[in-house]
DNA sequence: GCATTTGCCTACTATGTCAATAGGTAATTT
DNA sequence: AAATTACCTATTGACATAGTAGGCAAATGC
């Protein structure tokens, strides 16, 4: 499931690529349009500047705006800075240590199957969708 | 992310169905052959057989036997039973309230869009598939 | 230089879910 | 009666989620 946080780095991300020819947008901005507390925005703002996906200035005039074309993002990369994990199990996470009962366990290649599934869909929208 | 609780159901289910000529087989045998607490299997197979999945007799040669046969589950129904919500955002969840924004809200065809293929998945894997 | 605006930083917290464990009671067979 | 098995209630520790609070740092406009 994802939460709250991937979901609202999405919606931040939808608009800044949708006012991409705005320059700079302060998060107070944002937040009022979308409906979502300014004090969290800035936490996962802060997440997304971290990865590279947006950039950020301080001061009067600043705020955030997108480093790449809106068709560069896919909201698999943008999702994969947000959440702890997009696997569809723990086992299948990148961070999990190997499961010894991997070899016999009968349902992994299911669940190897539907994340690949998943991950497809995520990697294949673009943030330009929306536009 | 779906949890223990949802893969071990699918196991149990999984390892009935291939001894399903067996009659009733305790709890204690699929705990040992998986790997996993009895105890908490004992809450797993409580509510499958709650939801019908299941039948359970107690007393020496009781146990636990598929209520139909394998090829007529799906995955979903398994994991519906254990699993709180296969719903891929929490608005999506069948006990969800209404979200206001719904109407406005950009990503929402997204999440219903991913929903359902993941549900098509879970619903066309079969027990059946296993044998 | 100063006030204003804005992002950035650390810390805290309430709530809930997960993954069990513990210890017993009821039912059934031999 | 003894053994086996499912079923029931209660509790627990660990962790993640979804924020809030309050201040510091940077940049701009006057």
């Amino acid at each position: 499931m994802i939460s709250t946080k991937g979901r609202y780095a999405l919606r931040v991300m939808i608009e800044l690529a949708r006012r991409s020819d705005e320059g700079y947008i302060p998060l107070k901005e944002i937040a009022e349009s979308q409906g979502i507390s300014k004090k969290y925005l800035e936490i996962i703002a802060k997440e997304l500047v971290g990865a590279k996906l947006l950039s950020g200035v301080s001061g009067k005039g600043g705020g955030y705006k997108l480093s790449k074309k809106p068709e560069e993002y896919s909201v698999g990369e943008i999702l994969e800075v947000t959440e702890s994990s997009l696997a569809v199990v723990a086992c299948l996470d990148k961070s999990a240590e190997a499961c010894p009962r991997a070899a016999e366990c009968d349902t992994l290649p299911m669940w190897k199957e539907l994340n690949e599934l998943i991950r497809n869909y995520y990697y294949s929208k673009k943030l330009s969708d929306w536009l």
